[in-house]
DNA sequence: GCCTTTGGTTACAACGATGTAGAGTTAATC
DNA sequence: GATTAACTCTACATCGTTGTAACCAAAGGC
């Protein structure tokens, strides 16, 4: 059915072979040899048939991404980045949710799909430290996210510092009693602790009080609980002129209900979030946040990932991404935007 | 490197036949033979290699699926429930991103990922009726969504009856005044083309006066044009008692602003969304809605592509999915919430 | 008790590409 | 002008599976 090698060649009066170093760029070919076969390929409609050359060459040509939830618009728009980085390289993405569950996580590592990738982009969520060894896989691999250490190859964003920066640009903007929302309690190594320790350390820096008062929890980072989150700073009485939230769709729900109990914004709150995620540039006001470096981490992480499935061997390796303050209207500079 | 068949089969005594025969079910083996192989197959922790099998089969194993934006709700849902019903048959999904784009649509149909995949699911949506004759492709092929015709396997959700049960729905909580958020004027076989008509339908049936006042524009179906349309509607002082909105991220900005400006729902106004997406499971008040059988549609789209790719040439098939009102806070009958 | 059927297994040739080794040419070196 | 090097191309084996055909043994039919 299917036009092969064979087919070029015979058409092209040469062996397969020279087919095949036509198509891999071969360079000694003679010009009169390579156009007759170029011609052949193209009156034939030729394309490479992956699958064998995957299977002569031992790889499949495609890397797994396992993430918690496409639905999360964070990892929607990671997936997104990691695709196009993808493509740029000449591989393939093969998709994998995890749901955040700490079962569906270690399944992914030994998935059936693992035998269709050369390696795995892993962006973990539930796996505990203590699951550490679970990592040590015997196929290349590279994580994604803040989770986990081990000698593992690491591709993470700048949490502490970008929450810092963050809260540092609402002290700027004159704010002394900054809120923030998202943390989870008793967490030792996730964002929410991570960002919770830039927030601390903005604080200690410009001289301000740390008021656990002024800290909101929220387990799930939805709109929903951002929402809820701020509606019990309010509620509470809590003084305040400033939020950090942890992400952008607490912020966004955070935004809704200081609107909704005519708390102007930023005059007499200023808001930022985390993460820059497409909907924050549709708000209203529009919303400041951190551009983590998403394409920067997406990147980065296929590149690294590359380089062990071509076998190289060098200690593991973390890197970390640069941020970026994206300022917006919910933080203006002693204006009010409406 | 890796355990290959010869290995287990060496192992176990056996001919590199009788452990593919073992692997694949099939019947007619001797228990003590199956016994043996499936001992050297979970001594040597041996994995069947899926490109020697593809390349053999001459197929990959995976199927396409080419969608508009992972980062709008519904399409993230819609992958998630496609990943799910091709897992459940032993196929890999590939994914692409179209970005809604005409060029890219008309690539998608021509990508190299074309050759790793047995068929495409694709779900258009800038394609023009003009183009129909470039869906004549030569893979199997299935169509998601309403848009293109044309002798192409189609799966698609009941827009217009949906839309209209949706209307209705509010008509019997007692609506009489109900203004609808999504259209796009000048359409003639979008979704927003099909949902209008259905409200239309509905009211018709209900003996209610078609108002073009009641019906808002909105070009892309975001949560902030929702926003956006239902201030429209509320700043031209249009009475109203019931909203339809064409999807749930629209019904969620039209919430937003109803809460603002201090309407009660669903007291003074009723609103029911389109899509049943995750968030309308968190909103304040939870958002009724329409659920379109996603998952249904995601099964019989790919229920339907396999039978294509196994060889079937019945005539291209139609199908739409059922569907269902999903009854939460935001049209409770004569109550209010708050 | 011979002939056919069914069961259980194997050898061998594919699937469509690429790596290796080497055969012929032509060009360069001394 | 003989020796070596660089080009250009081909034959063949190979990647890990599965389809085909065929074998031998045991079972059933008449």
């Amino acid at each position: 059915m299917a036009v092969t090698m064979h087919d070029v060649a015979q058409r092209a009066g040469v062996s397969i072979k020279t087919v095949s170093n036509v198509v891999n760029g071969y360079p000694h070919i003679r010009p009169e040899t390579r156009r007759r076969v170029q011609d052949a390929i193209d009156e034939l409609g030729y394309r490479l048939n992956t699958t064998a050359r995957n299977l002569r060459q031992g790889r499949t040509g495609m890397i797994g991404l396992a993430l918690p939830e496409l639905s999360l618009p964070y990892f929607a728009e990671l997936a997104d980045s990691v695709m196009r980085a993808a493509e740029a390289r000449g591989v393939v993405v093969l998709l994998e949710q995890t749901g955040a569950q700490r079962e569906r996580e270690l399944q992914a590592l030994d998935s059936p799909h693992r035998r269709l990738t050369d390696g795995l982009l892993f962006s973990p969520l539930a796996l505990e430290p203590e699951e550490t060894e679970r990592l040590q896989v015997d196929y290349p691999m590279v994580l994604l996210g803040e989770r986990m250490f081990g000698p593992v190859d690491h591709v993470t964003m700048a949490n502490v510092e970008a929450a810092r920066a963050a809260t540092l640009h609402l002290v700027e903007r004159g704010c002394r009693r900054i809120a923030t929302v998202g943390a989870h309690p008793g967490e030792t190594m996730g964002s929410a602790r991570l960002r919770l320790d830039g927030y601390r350390k903005a604080l200690a820096e410009a001289g301000l009080p740390f008021d656990p008062d002024l800290v909101a929890d929220a387990g799930l980072w939805h709109r929903s609980t951002g929402a809820e989150a701020m509606t019990r700073l309010l509620d509470a009485g809590v003084q305040l002129d400033g939020v950090f939230a942890m992400n952008d769709a607490l912020a966004l729900g955070a935004l809704h209900v200081l609107h909704t109990r005519g708390v102007a914004v930023p005059r007499d709150v200023a808001v930022i979030g985390f993460d820059d995620i497409d909907d924050a540039r549709y708000s209203e006001p529009l919303l400041s946040t951190v551009d983590p470096g998403r394409e920067q981490i997406a990147g980065t992480a296929v590149d690294l990932l590359l380089e062990r499935i071509a076998g190289s061997t060098v200690a593991p390796r973390r890197v970390v991404a640069d941020f970026r303050i994206v300022a917006r209207e919910s933080c203006l500079l002693g204006q009010d935007v409406h």
